[in-house]
DNA sequence: CTCTCTTTTTATCATTTGTAAAATTTTTTG
DNA sequence: CAAAAAATTTTACAAATGATAAAAAGAGAG
């Protein structure tokens, strides 16, 4: 997916201002695996994916929490860092490997400075990720892991192909095992 | 809490920009149970809380979902309504007589477009709404029922003595039988 | 205070999910 | 292709949670 199209996929922006962001972008790509972002960190970069899938997790006792899933066209910021400005409690790493627009954060918090097309550009890229958030936080306390399952096999059946059942699992919120479970029934 | 010091937990203002906002803001007082928005509509207005107790809440087939809380300070929209622009999923209603703040959600839209200070405001307010969203879905996804309600008591302890239980059970994602064995435990 | 209504707790049993370990399948590597 | 490593599934048992019904406690009205 190419930047421009990727832009517009959360508002539209005026030509001035989206060459404006496009100008500081610039593309890398990653072998699978790579760390893009870690927790503990004040993140000074962003990402739009062009391909390839990450994955966003953070730390906890019995292992880490896989709490979403990046794919072509989606942004990767430490949203933490990126609000707050204090260290991220989320890592993202890559699950393929990736080829990724890159932009400095700091580079961005100026253009939100002085256009207020791009700043209203941003306030919906963050709307967008909220509802989403939201939407899962409620499917969450009130759906069965199998629906969960379900939702996530018609919403995005690409995903199962593409990663590994431990952070799908992760992801649903229960054990590798569950899981299996629920797909045996299913079969 | 008065209109100026709410507007700024969100991120500071230019005074010009906040006279600007509150220009367009007016006190109202609701009773206990009052709906403040209802799902299925494009809401028009948004609030902020001087004083009192809401609670988010989502159908669901086995009665509702209770999502989220707000409290003194808190905003109130239906993200869905106000990011989207399509009718949200979500009720918000009073658990207690509140004392708001009211704006007409066509009104910011318009401070949005016009002024780059409230933008800014704006992207910050759904940004830290964003990071608390995700922090409880983190939390869903990984922590025991127990530990969600410690977490709740240590964090808002004034929401137990002010809120229903089974109001609180579904929002820890659990059934009200659930929670009470739970709070068993802990005596 | 007493009655009624609501909220909360308790008890029972069925179901789901977690933990740990082993078995199987798939993928990677030489 | 064969061996090794990784990923996935299966099994058995324990713990947590849900559903339902009933009892107990608390709140409000007359």
């Amino acid at each position: 997916m190419e930047i421009d199209e990727i832009l517009e996929r959360f508002h539209p922006l005026p030509p001035g201002s989206r060459e404006a962001l496009i100008a500081h972008v610039s593309e890398v790509k990653y072998p699978k695996g790579h760390a893009l972002i870690r927790s503990g960190r004040v993140e000074k970069t962003l990402y739009f994916i062009r391909s390839g899938i990450v994955r966003a997790y953070s730390d906890a006792d019995r292992g880490d929490v896989t709490f979403w899933f990046g794919k072509e066209g989606d942004v990767v910021i430490s949203m933490k860092s990126y609000v707050s400005g204090q260290p991220g409690y989320e890592h993202v790493e890559t699950l393929e490997a990736c080829d990724l627009y890159q932009m400095r954060a700091q580079d961005l918090e100026s253009l939100f400075a002085s256009d207020i097309h791009i700043a209203n550009w941003g306030r919906k890229l963050i709307g967008q990720e909220l509802i989403k958030t939201e939407e899962r936080l409620i499917s969450m306390q009130f759906k069965t892991a199998q629906q969960r399952y379900l939702d996530l096999m018609s919403g995005t059946p690409d995903l199962l192909h593409r990663v590994p059942l431990c952070h799908i699992a992760s992801y649903l919120g229960i054990t590798q095992v569950s899981l299996s479970r629920i797909r045996a029934e299913i079969r």
